[in-house]
DNA sequence: CATGAATGAGGTTTCATTCAT
DNA sequence: CATGAATGAAACCTCATTCAT
């Protein structure tokens, strides 16, 4: 990795921290170099200096915000507390994980929408979700003294714990029209955390 | 209005049509006029004769898409159902939908990021979900009968089953890379709908 | 000259007559054919019918509106009349002509912009100016009788006239803004009409 | 506001310079930007970047040409020398300056074709005239020691100075047509300036 | 490290005109 | 006589990127 001094990293960040803003709001193709550069008013050859493409800006910015995900506070939760405890915590994760990340989630989709292709350019290490250890272990001892009924699959599982929560983000806008339910309220969105907890804590259950 | 004829109405179901799968591919900012038109052969001029500009092209897209959605059938599905009966069809019924229909998965997905703005700009009617009339239905039987536990709210329920299904496809690519699983094979998803179907009937069963 | 039916001489007119309104304000290339159609409602091949091209309607545009300049009714003018009544009652005409045919007077100013081409390209007659006529005339019997200095050019005197009224409508919006006074106003108008017959009145006699 | 070095500053110099040519010649919907780029064998896109768009560059234009009236050298008239000297004075001015600048006449006509409303848009000060403030002083002192008729308004005076002189360069070709008359030619021009102050002297004299 | 100038390709949209019926 | 469909060129403008200092 190049070392830059402490005032170019500086200005590698705010180039960073905008592009994420804006490739997040608007998209990769939606997003010109001029607004990021009009948007920090830094200099349009420096993107270029530290970053080399817009591609690259934009590979570097999912980065960033995908890192995130792995940052998720697990410090907490272990593996021989009991499930339920697990399992609403790890909803109540997500939730506030993803409304305060909304850029994260705008970026997630982004990709996959381009069939996960930039990280794949990125070569990003298939890093093994903690998350997903985690329900494995629980999951397996609740089996084990009949807490949790025996065909439930870790992987789905994860899978719907994070499509309950995402949904809310993903999907807000339609929702909130068909469903004439504003989405954006923030009661709404505990009720909805402690709806999606309860029906899935019930739904693995024995 | 403008009256079309015949061979007119045409040539504008073509431009639709290939903008649909443009748009749903690459985005709207990501797809170009010329590349509707070199993919369909039309003359580039048409694209504004019919629909005026790339906006409206994305919006009449995004509308006929949209409409498929309310075109879902729930002919086979009554209220009077058993609880049980009606929510694993519409898991399955959503299942098939978003798997058979991708265009609209990513048309959806892009109007959410976009804020549900070109929604508001179509006038959409907000129309009642069906599908939710239908939950509050069996819901409030089955509240009535005992096998539904009180706290179930149905339009919890319905974004729950939703965020579900959806997760699948919308962020099947991270999904797949995370969990070392590839949910693009079929059987996978016939496992996974099976799946979503036990947790979310137990999820709400007394 | 091809004949028409009465209901596409109809036709023809209305297209004409818009296409007139239409370039006088927003000039020859400043006019699409696609507004011009919109605007009457006919169909755009008929423009192609009628007039052949849009140079062509323009310079047909340009014929209708230099005809009426000619239709300047001076019967009620002799040249044995005195001199002041004949010049004031020009002035008067002169005035009211061009407030009353704004049309004219932005296709003329048009014309000259474009150095006088397309009357170049229209053959049109290089009728001899009747109020020309008529000046050499009365400005020939004043001289003899005393009343009209001798070195009054009929034809500088000509030019002054038109000059003097057609500055109000060719630059009307510039003098206004400059003298802070509205050009646009009727009694303003009365009397600058008035103030110009008098200076000119003034200005040539003995 | 931007700053630009001086290397860009010529480049926006001949942009501009170019412009002012072309939208004189052609008007401002007759002139492509790719016509001036292509004539400076300047990139297209510093016209975007040094004026902002098309409208911008011609409001530049307008607005250099128009500072050039503002510029009319007056030293050499003063309030306090005799009106005869003063009229005649400007009246060459006027002449001189027209037939310098057909651009600025060019342009002025189109801005007034096009209701002022350029003008309007860029908000230029609505600058007293110099030329109206000479012409009340000279005017009032005339009508005070007799040499001037009591009922001469100074503003339409000017307008009709102004409208004598512009007349040759606004209606140059037309009038050339119906008078045959070489309104071209220097001489001619000579001898009309001279009937113009004349006819006006006269014209305001007790 | 940083800046403003510059570029060629391509973006969306509009043009005047012709075709087929 | 009249219509809607169709076209290729060119309009204005923006793009990601590179140059020169």
């Amino acid at each position: 990795m190049k070392k830059f001094t402490e005032k170019g990293e500086l200005t590698r960040q705010r180039i960073l921290k905008t592009a994420i803003g804006l490739f997040a709001k608007k998209g990769f193709a939606g997003t010109s170099v001029d607004e990021i550069v009009d948007t920090t008013g830094i200099n349009k050859r420096m993107v270029y200096h530290y970053f080399g493409s817009k591609e690259l800006l934009y590979q570097e910015a999912l980065a960033t915000e995908y890192a995130k995900l792995e940052a998720l506070e697990l410090e907490t939760l272990h593996p021989d507390e009991p499930v339920e405890k697990v399992v609403s915590s790890i909803v109540s994760t997500y939730f506030s994980f993803l409304l305060d990340n909304p850029d994260f989630v705008m970026l997630l989709l982004q990709e996959n929408m381009n069939r996960g292709l930039n990280l794949d350019k990125m070569e990003m290490p298939l890093s093994k979700s903690p998350m997903l250890e985690l329900l494995i272990q629980v999951v397996k001892t609740g089996q084990k003294n009949g807490t949790v009924r025996k065909n439930i699959d870790p992987r789905f599982l994860l899978i719907s714990l994070i499509g309950n929560c995402m949904i809310y983000c993903s999907n807000r806008f339609t929702l909130s029209r068909a469903l004439a339910i504003d989405l954006g309220d923030k009661q709404v969105l505990k009720k909805a955390c402690d709806a999606v907890s309860e029906i899935l804590l019930h739904g693995i259950k024995a």
